[in-house]
DNA sequence: GATTAACTCCCTTTAATAAGGGATAACCTA
DNA sequence: TAGGTTATCCCTTATTAAAGGGAGTTAATC
């Protein structure tokens, strides 16, 4: 027997899942609101339930806000995000923040209430459109950094490496076995190169995905 | 009709996928290798596959490297993890360096098969099983950001978020309409709680994932 | 053989940062 | 009301970083 909360502000979807909870044998409804700010006022007083189901867009506090909220309350529930959004760096968010799931519109009510066995079973909700979006939001990153640091040298390279852990430049001249001074120069020519006046503006523009 | 390529070193496995290519009508086999070493000796003749399965745990250079090469060789192709390790790490760095797809062993040649469809209809290929795995890891960044910042005030929160900027003591000064001896003094007291001793120590520590 | 790129070292000066001291007003809580 | 927290400001000093100058050594390229 699970329980089950539900916020959505689209009323039909919102009944079709409460009528759905009604017919399946081991799963009761814990709460339904359509709003956060209406789910925030009894956070306080509800059991966490196994799942929630939230929409991303709601009015007011959003959904993706909500997903914090709620991540901040229950540390065990599963969060299925349910939106016609999926926009990669959405879902990426999204999950970020701790959701479980992440379903997109339109589908069957059936199919979802199927696919609870999945988070039963221990496993994350998602579908293979919404997988490949995820997986091309974590592969660019990947990509920038490299095109960031491309137009270095392998020296100058090794002494951003040595910027990054934090070092101050008389630590890298002595983990690098050169003078800080030397230091001093390969990162003018890396400022120069990468269009930044400062070491934090290097961090900055290097470590921000 | 797309075409097809292995590398997997188990010979029984690939003797496998090679047997089932054989069976279906509209797959074609590409190549088929048991190195990365062999692979990479020919890739440079062969033409670009749709589908490729690489094993991880290969003799010589792991699959890890493996992606990196390929996605390098060849932008469109859809690359395909085959192995028994689901440490969220390690499937993060598959995605990141341009995987497709992770498929956890033991899985039925058939089901594979079947699910070419998946990446043919473009959606990645990913079990609910390993999808958790890798949402946890996306997740856990956000936790540990949010530990690191938790014991910071709200004040001290807006001034890091200015100097991730990359901005200075004088510009955040500007920036949040205070001095730069307060922005100083909020500094020397994210540093005590974070326990850095410098600005770029700060910034690896909150940035580094 | 001359040029160029990459790496190294040195000097200098000014600006920015780190860290120590002390102080006040507002607010919340015990 | 006394004590704590937060946010603000000031002073000082030593260190670090940024940016300008010049210069020598390889190694590869032309």
């Amino acid at each position: 027997m699970i329980s089950l909360g539900i916020i959505e502000d689209d009323r039909f979807l919102r009944r079709n899942i409460e009528e759905c909870v009604g017919m399946v044998n081991d799963v009761n409804l814990s709460f339904s609101f359509n709003s956060m700010e209406a789910f925030l006022e009894q956070i306080h007083v509800l059991d966490e339930p196994y799942i929630v189901f939230i929409d991303l867009g709601l009015p007011g506090i959003s959904g993706l806000e909500g997903i914090t909220y709620i991540r901040k309350q229950w540390n065990e529930v599963h969060i299925v995000v349910i939106t016609g959004n999926d926009d990669e760096n959405i879902v990426f968010d999204c999950i970020q923040r701790g959701a479980n799931g992440y379903l997109l519109k339109p589908f069957k009510i059936k199919d979802l209430f199927d696919n609870i066995d999945i988070i039963r079973s221990g496993g994350a909700l998602i579908t293979p459109q919404v997988a490949l979006k995820l997986f091309s939001k974590i592969h660019k990153p990947q990509e920038s950094f490299e095109d960031v640091t491309s137009s270095l040298t392998a020296r100058e390279r090794d002494v951003v490496n040595e910027l990054l852990k934090g070092l101050t430049y008389k630590e890298i001249s002595f983990a690098l076995g050169i003078s800080t001074t030397t230091v001093n120069d390969h990162i003018k020519n890396v400022y120069i190169k990468l269009d930044v006046r400062s070491k934090s503006e290097l961090l900055a523009k290097i470590l921000k995905r």
